[in-house]
DNA sequence: TTGCAATGAGAACGATCGTTCTCTATAGTA
DNA sequence: TACTATAGAGAACGATCGTTCTCATTGCAA
């Protein structure tokens, strides 16, 4: 028998699959029971309610945008390259046939209001997020509020790209982190 | 009787404020009917569809939209001032106590897969907005590409002053727009 | 082999929702 | 005043969904 670690794994990943595509709402936990091959009393045993297992494909999400960021960062000499190389994780995800926005954005608009918990899954996301960007910033002697212009621009893209259907908000958003970064270099000069 | 032209415009905005604050697929027509006073009967008939009620809701907000951003833009002299009043009408905005972020987005994250209406009035907004900023840049002599950047700055100022609770992205959003404004400006010297 | 605890497949329950229907009251018209 | 068409209040319908329950089956322990 496949045991309880895998079968949280495959089901959250159907159950994220689902989500994603569809929205949480119009998505019932007997489409999850279907694409996961589970029995609903397994899924139920392992994920108390539906709510539990939204947060746990959040937590999933979160893990898997992590691990993309730090991808991208890979390729870059140095701090200032893994700041852009974020765009270009940005841009590369937009390509993909699947792309439908960011989920903790989505989640939040759709279940954000009725539940606390969600609410405050997708907020640890973005504040996790903004303390990267914060400490490569830092890196580089840049000034607080470089870093969070810089969050705007990666946010934004995400939606734009997400309601216009098109990728180029990546680049958009990478050559205004280019400017922004080098007129918080020049505006520190004079300090 | 209260007219068919006085009936939509309470309904909806009745609809407005529930679909605003707690999402779109919580509430029920019932809670619609309740809070604007019209049996649901009188709702049908001016709405046939959840669907058309949400699509009407939409517009409203897209009106609303409009005239505020054209409010705020009265206070300033140039069209660079009109550009940074954008950010400035955002900081009000996301000051207001019953503020949930930007209602299309919502809208896109909760209905967007299922409802290509919805989908297509959220998009058709954000290009109505791209257009209005499309056209100050212009009259400033600026780049396309400026633009761009500065529709995500506001993009991403709403979903964060969302999720994070603070008025603070919009204050972000319009240092950041100020600083892509210079930059493309001394570019343009340079062409 | 016998008994038992857990599993799987799916039916069933209770609640909610979008939408329609019923029935009474009412306003307008000839 | 008598007729008619519409409005209003709310019940009712059909569908869906989250969650639980039933019951036959299975794998394992003694």
């Amino acid at each position: 028998m496949i045991d309880d670690v895998q079968a949280r794994e495959r089901i959250v990943v159907a159950a994220d699959a689902l989500f994603y595509a569809h929205g949480v709402n119009s998505i019932g936990m007997d489409a999850v029971r279907e694409r996961s091959g589970f029995p609903l009393k397994r899924i139920y045993k392992l994920f108390p309610s539906k709510e539990d297992l939204v947060l746990a494909v959040l937590d999933h999400r979160s893990r898997r945008w992590d691990s993309g960021i730090a991808r991208a960062a890979e390729t870059a000499a140095d701090p200032t390259g893994r700041l852009l190389a974020v765009f270009d994780f940005l841009a590369a995800w937009f390509r993909e046939d699947d792309f439908r926005g960011c989920a903790f954005i989505n989640a939040y608009g759709e279940l954000g209001p009725g539940s606390s918990r969600v609410a405050g899954a997708v907020r640890a996301q973005k504040e996790s997020f903004q303390r990267y960007v914060d400490d490569l910033v830092g890196r580089i002697g840049g000034s607080p509020g470089l870093a969070a212009q810089l969050v705007l621009l990666a946010e934004g893209a995400q939606t734009t790209a997400a309601i216009s259907g098109s990728p180029a908000a990546a680049d958009v958003a990478r050559d205004a982190a280019r400017i922004l970064i080098e007129a918080d270099r020049d505006a520190a000069r004079d300090r």
